[in-house]
DNA sequence: AATGAAACTTTACATTGTCAAGATTGTAGA
DNA sequence: TCTACAATCTTGACAATGTAAAGTTTCATT
């Protein structure tokens, strides 16, 4: 299958590239012709695999979901304390975020239109959330979290981590504490705003 | 001046200019020629008012800043207790993202590149953030907020506030939330996790 | 082996960002 | 007041981009 005509994975192809491209050179740089030029095929093949461009997008930000998902999951293992599990759990969502920034701003930023659905982008959604709601769940078994509509709590968390992450890369933090504390600190800080706890203990 | 060659005040229509194709056909319809073209003038004349796309895009999210200042001092001031000031804050932040989804998206979505400094941008952006810290002061002097570095607990308020209209206009919190409760509800108990109010009172 | 569908290429075109060169107008200094 | 210069705007051009149309190659099914 693999006769260099035929690529035999071109649309997982596309994606990677997508991705390696905004890893390098970023935004700006992320065009269709550019993704299927580093894929090594013609710049129409993507319209094999994509509707346009959008449709490509969609998948490097279900990609990008994807991805943060694995790397939550990873961040919580080795945590067995239901809260230290959501704040590993934060931590690493922010790291994702400076890790691959371009990767993250085109998962979260509006980019992707959502009058279009793109079912694979909503389910690695849904996913990411559910990995909130648990980590609620069990700080609400716990005793950790009071308890309350699970829901709106999680939604809550993550408009909370959400929100610290996209601040953060938007170089939209003070200067003055940035330099004052590190990251992990103030987002430790911040998330203790919610969980209760003394905070910087 | 307005001898119909030279436009007299070109650089404040083509933001204004930018700001309607952003409410009327969205962020992918922002071209500088459309941009141009609206303004009634040659698709080059940006040029003499703007380095290159990002630095209008760059005035176009300041103006969106400045707006966003506008609208938060009007919400507050009807209010005259320091958590209502806060909270009627948080609900004109959100509302503006609704009212405004394309022109609150590029104010936020990074799309501004941070390496370059638009200083106008940054201005109105510390403007924003000092209104919050403002807000905290009052609260902590009430005793509404318990005392604690402002600056930490400012940063967490504003990304709860940013984190919650982002996933809200990327349409990603679940949908049975949204048919049970309204936004501006939901945004009332996510903004009570921090104040340590008792939720929906 | 034949045929139709899927994957890919080549060609073409409109839109876009940006540069270069020129035209028009306001303004500061002689 | 006149003149040169700087600021503003236009015209023309070019490369990069998204995308449609038509043709070519390969795969799979009968």
């Amino acid at each position: 299958m693999n006769t260099s005509y035929h690529h035999g994975d071109l649309k997982n192809a596309l994606i990677r590239a997508g991705i390696e491209i905004l890893s390098q050179d970023g935004m700006q740089a992320l065009s269709l012709r550019q993704v299927a030029k580093q894929a090594g095929v013609s710049h129409t093949a993507p319209y094999a695999h994509f509707a346009d461009k959008q449709a490509l997008i969609a998948a490097i930000a279900a990609a990008g979901y994807q991805k943060l998902y694995q790397q939550l999951v990873a961040a919580q293992e080795n945590q067995n304390d239901a809260l230290a599990r959501l704040v590993a759990l934060a931590q690493a969502y922010v790291q994702f975020a400076l890790d691959e920034p371009d990767h993250f701003k085109i998962t979260f930023s509006g980019i992707v239109e959502t009058e279009q659905n793109y079912p694979e982008y909503v389910e690695q959604s849904k996913q990411c959330f559910a990995l909130v709601v648990d980590g609620v769940v069990a700080c609400q078994a716990n005793g950790t979290l009071a308890a309350g509509d699970t829901q709106l709590m999680a939604v809550s968390i993550w408009a909370s981590i959400h929100g610290f992450a996209q601040l953060l890369l938007g170089n939209q933090l003070p200067g003055a504490l940035l330099t004052q504390y590190p990251v992990t600190e103030l987002l430790r800080f911040h998330l203790h705003q919610f969980l209760q706890m003394k905070a910087r203990s």
